[in-house]
DNA sequence: ACAAACAAAACGGTCATTCGTTTTTATTTG
DNA sequence: CAAATAAAAACGAATGACCGTTTTGTTTGT
């Protein structure tokens, strides 16, 4: 709070004029943050190539977002573990992130614009896992250079979405809908 | 501190006799933590078949382990961009796991156990971003089950490491030693 | 009886929050 | 148009809770 006074350069006593408590301040920051991704997600829905577009998109996020947003970010995350109020919040930006993802590949698989082959469910849940990665690394280590892992990370994502796989190669996993497993190692 | 008294049913001043301060009992932590990783990497580089082996111990770790350490390593974590102190502990043991599996994937590829289009380096990092991607997610959110997305970033791993690729499919990035991007598409 | 181990209260510091006061802004009145 | 009033915004010291740590006094084993 003090930092946030600091940056916004007003007292203690002013920010409670507009924030009941910390709590609500932090659905401010989501709610702002859910507005911003619902158009990050409309833009990638229009884009027409949808894996390029998913690693400029995780590339703004580990690269040109300022580090005291990722802090926060990753701060908020581990208050949601304690706080059950701040994890309430910080869970429904989480879902409709999972959603938005799932609505994304629902739509590009109908669409016939990816052809994965996970359920854009499963896909979803593998993006949200390697985004998360990217964000937590580049917060805690210092060291961590994304521009050398986003290539092979854009990758591997494009795989995900186009398993154009030949015979010789068919070392894939299906999920279904229903979380079963299908066919492995051929 | 005091959720570590409570466990080990000692008062805080009986912490006290044994951990001068908050850091050293993370120092503590942190060194069986690396011993334990040790015999982990050793089992690694004797199992037949990396990739199984490597999601065996994937598993382990999201799924077996109990809640409140992986929530403690994450704390650690968010500490150690705040406390100097435990930051360099917390790197130490980041860069010891980095090394360890660099070395893993050196081995076995001059063993010729393994194919992958990317340097051992560069695995080494990709292995890191997605194990903490895994990690951050099960200790932040309580609905996200490991078991339903294990056997696709297992299929992805086993592909980082055999990239037995035919023609049909060379949508790869190899990354160089020297952190340059080498092809893509053809 | 002596040293190590321990318990429990107390200390200093930080954090989110509150509260009495002052300053700024807007509206009304003479 | 200026003075007076009302209302909102802002300040900053005070508050209580919490956390890591220290201190003080007691127990325990040798």
């Amino acid at each position: 709070m003090q930092d946030i006074c600091r940056e916004a350069e007003v007292s203690a006593g002013a920010l409670y004029v507009y924030f009941a408590s910390k709590e609500d301040l932090i659905a401010g920051i989501a709610e702002r943050d859910r507005n911003k991704l619902a158009g990050e997600f409309a833009e990638l829905a229009k884009s027409p190539d949808l894996a390029t577009a998913l690693a400029k998109l995780g590339e703004q996020y580990t690269v040109d977002e300022p580090q005291h947003k990722r802090l926060m970010c990753v701060e908020i995350g581990i208050e949601a573990t304690r706080n059950d109020a701040v994890g309430a919040i910080y869970r429904s930006v989480d879902d409709f992130v999972r959603q938005s993802f799932e609505q994304l590949f629902e739509r590009a698989l109908a669409e016939g614009r990816i052809k994965p082959a996970l359920s854009p469910k499963a896909l979803a849940e593998i993006i949200l896992v390697i985004g998360d990665g990217m964000f937590w690394r580049r917060a805690v280590d210092p060291k961590f250079d994304p521009k050398a892992v986003i290539p092979a990370i854009t990758a591997i994502v494009a795989g995900l979405l186009d398993s154009a796989e030949s015979d010789t190669c068919t070392d894939t996993v299906q999920v279904l809908p229903n979380g079963r497993r299908k066919g492995a190692r051929s």
